[in-house]
DNA sequence: CTAAACCCCGTAGTTATCTACAGGGTCAAG
DNA sequence: CTTGACCCTGTAGATAACTACGGGGTTTAG
């Protein structure tokens, strides 16, 4: 067995034969070459390449982003410095997210903290404050 | 001046007029009075509800639970803690989010440090790491 | 030989949160 | 009384990353 069908690879990698086909779309994976009746028959390299997509898409790279990294890798001329400044700037802005989050958690925190938790609701302290607190931006 | 016009409430909290008008249509803001002219006019009330609607957002509701607060927040039989609850579910779901995101930013953070930072990427650490790496959840 | 399970293409729908038109009416200033 | 800034409705587009569907051909197991 030297190529896989369509279903065979998206089984293999885990995903369903559309988002392949959407990948394919979208440049991620090549167009492959296709059996008589016209069938797409994947080469066994397909399967690295869309755990590459997957693996890079858990690292909280997009599409788009997993593209360049593609086009990087495949590119023999690139220098190891240009993957790696996308990896930094993919990390300060997984950093920015975080900080975002947790602002956003100590702000809620001090509110569920600060609600008596029982009673009515109509002087509930966190209804107030969403209410009334002008944006705090604590990030 | 008693109400304002859509123009007018927008600019008063910083969103543009269309935004209300998809509040309305989600039901997160009510159908105001309409003035001859059919123009829709508020009350200053609404002002509260929609700096409530983006401090919430701030918060990292969603405007379905937004929805949900609101009504809480309106039903006089509401308890304090309902609405506490509503929020330590976000405070957890907020919490797997930060951890989600710092697990990529260790791997990421190796993948770059491991990287020689110059030379061709054909054994670019990043690029052989994203390929061969088995998902290793560190979450 | 037939029925299930697979494959094809192209288009449309999903979720969230808006934003942008198109094609009209209205209001205030000069 | 005209011009520009506003308002109306309804529909479509943007973004990400798929998922579903309709209406077909193909392959394989029994």
């Amino acid at each position: 067995m030297k190529s896989l069908t369509i279903g065979q690879l998206a089984h293999e990698v885990g995903i369903n034969p559309e988002s392949i086909r959407f990948y394919e779309a979208q440049n991620l994976v090549p167009e492959p070459p296709r059996s008589l009746a016209g069938y797409r028959m994947y080469p066994l390299s397909a399967v690295l390449r869309i755990r590459f997509i997957k693996r890079a898409q858990e690292l909280g790279f997009s599409l788009k982003e997993i593209k360049e990294l593609l086009s990087l890798a495949e590119d023999r001329t690139t220098d190891c410095a240009d993957v790696r400044e996308l990896a930094q700037a993919k990390v300060a802005e997984i950093s920015q997210k975080i900080q975002t989050l947790e602002a956003m958690k100590r702000a809620l925190t001090v509110l569920a903290e600060t609600c008596p938790g029982t009673g009515p609701a109509v002087n509930c302290s966190i209804l107030e404050s969403i209410s009334s607190d002008e944006a705090r931006h604590e990030n």
